[in-house]
DNA sequence: TATGAATGAGTATTCATTCAT
DNA sequence: CATGAATGAATACTCATTCAT
């Protein structure tokens, strides 16, 4: 089936992947610098689509959010079962915990983004239930060991942290970010019997 | 029908007070569950009052959500002052902290609210730089007894649990965010020399 | 029936008049200098009485706009029969219009506010009769004289110079409104018989 | 049933156009018999469009007034022009000064419209500076021959028109405006050397 | 399939007017 | 009579979503 040399003006059907990944793309962009609130004509403005080809992909402003998120978490999802089969349990969790700073700083998604994300919206259930059973996974094991016990839930380590990236967040929230991991990790060790 | 003396039926000019109140009142309850978005006749609707009658009192927006938190900046303020003053420098930081999260579970205060508030936004300058002087003085206190060391700003401890208050928050989260302050406090502890 | 003396404490009922000059006089005032929109609390926070007390002198906003230019319009009409007793018609006519120009332009009178009061709306019907009534006074003699001809309303006179003085007037208006005045009297005239 | 060829009943891509042309007649219309204080929906309705249409066309309330005088300035700027070079210059002043009311007559445009329009107000900018333009352009040339001097700005004399057909203006008005072209090209002239 | 014009409900804010004190 | 708090209709403008081309 040789199509594509027969519409050689129209743009191929690869473009409507194109579109959907350039979208995702710029919507992320777009949340990360103008915030949660930013109009959809601004990002498909900025992705270079009409605003009804936004639509096309995403029918409503909730599944353009959901979609953009989800990749993400796909990420951090693998990169858990990567650690949590190479790392010891308690160095796996903070090394995860590390990356997820680490992740969205580089990807620029902060704001309301995280939040959002890691909130238990339905919408966004997917994307959270990924990171829910990453954190989980990790948390498991380190408890496992004996070397942390947990008086959260797993995705309340994930939240603390997002609350020094978000709240307020001001330049050097990585840096902090960061120092919270350490907090939190230290936080969480069960104390060494001194007998 | 002798109405007038024990009657207040008719709303005295004291009411207008009564109304500020009410109308504070009201939108930080309306704030907190239906998030930070809410139209202001919805605030007003909820306080019984006419939407002219909450731009009397407060003539922007901004101006009613500066005044909902100014409110609750005051009295966690005055609480730091009289914890630091009567307890323990750590005890008096985990103290306030937990306060900080029962203050606002107890008055509805969640969502966008805290993070607004504790946020760097200059219209809630004033309210922010009272929590950041709370915090600050109880965690320098802490820090000069030797019994803690601080590796991010003070306020990322208060923004950690706001993460926990705020971020996706279901059912449980004042447990967990008392939870949370333990783990932090756990985490700043200067390890007891072993030798 | 002896009443001022015994209730010495209680403003005394002249301020009632005193307030309706008063709200008069700044109703003038504001309307000439913030424009014909200006909201009526502003007045009524110029006057230094409150918006009721407003309201019970004037009960809508034309009825007060109606009041602060009958004042003036009686005192063109009172001019006018003076100019009519004492000169010739043509300069009687020239003179009054002149003083229009000037009377306005003393008391900061321009903007919206001489458009309403010349203006056919039955609002101001009080005003607009007196002024009509003057202007009418002043043609029929003159064109009685012969020396003029009239082939628009007398009042048309008057909205021309309004307009010079009105329509995105810049400085220097009022001269050329009394400029204005002198182009319509020579406009007016009837040509001398040549042969 | 062949309906596409020949039925534009779904609003075509053309219709953006036919919708911007619409909203600026009807536009015109409504301040016309409105007044410049109509609401925009008020206009939108007229125009048959949803109100998000106007506001595609026009972002704001004062880009549809621009518009909407910027279209006749212009129609008038070029009939000044016609008339200066086919006319000698007084008659060619008188006849573009009847054209003038003539013009708005036609289409309509009284009221607060013109005042707006030759007044100075920023926003009109680019119409008043052309129509300041064109009658002095007229006024140059009807002076230089000698026949005319002017006490005046020559915009004044627009003014003065305006006013007849703005200030209360009554039916008739149009025949009254004229008439005061004729007032004012006759006050104008320079008169004749008897000797 | 892509486009962007059209839609209209929704939002913050203003202001003339009323009414209880 | 004076006061000013309360009212709510009105207005300019926004934005998610639909739909004709």
């Amino acid at each position: 089936m040789v199509i594509s040399a027969q519409t050689p003006v129209r743009k191929p059907r690869a473009d409507a992947e194109r579109n959907r990944l350039k979208l995702l793309a710029t919507a992320k962009d777009v949340f990360a610098s103008k915030g949660m609130d930013v109009g959809l004509e601004e990002i498909a403005r900025a992705a270079g689509v009409g605003i009804g080809t936004l639509y096309r992909h995403f029918p409503t402003r909730e599944a353009l959010i959901e979609q953009v998120y989800r990749n993400e978490a796909n990420q951090l999802g693998a990169a858990a079962e990567r650690l949590a089969a190479e790392h010891p349990p308690v160095e796996a969790l903070r090394t995860w915990m590390l990356l997820f700073v680490e992740y969205f700083a580089t990807k620029q998604i902060i704001a309301g983004a995280l939040a959002t994300m890691v909130g238990g919206r339905e919408l966004y259930a997917v994307s959270s239930a990924q990171i829910t059973q990453s954190i989980g996974l990790l948390t498991d094991r380190a408890i496992a060991s004996g070397e942390i016990r947990l008086t959260v839930e797993p995705l309340d380590l994930l939240r603390a942290v997002i609350g020094v990236a978000n709240v307020g967040a001001g330049p050097g929230w990585e840096a902090h970010a960061r120092a919270m991991v350490d907090i939190l990790i230290a936080g969480l060790r069960v104390p060494a019997r001194s007998g």
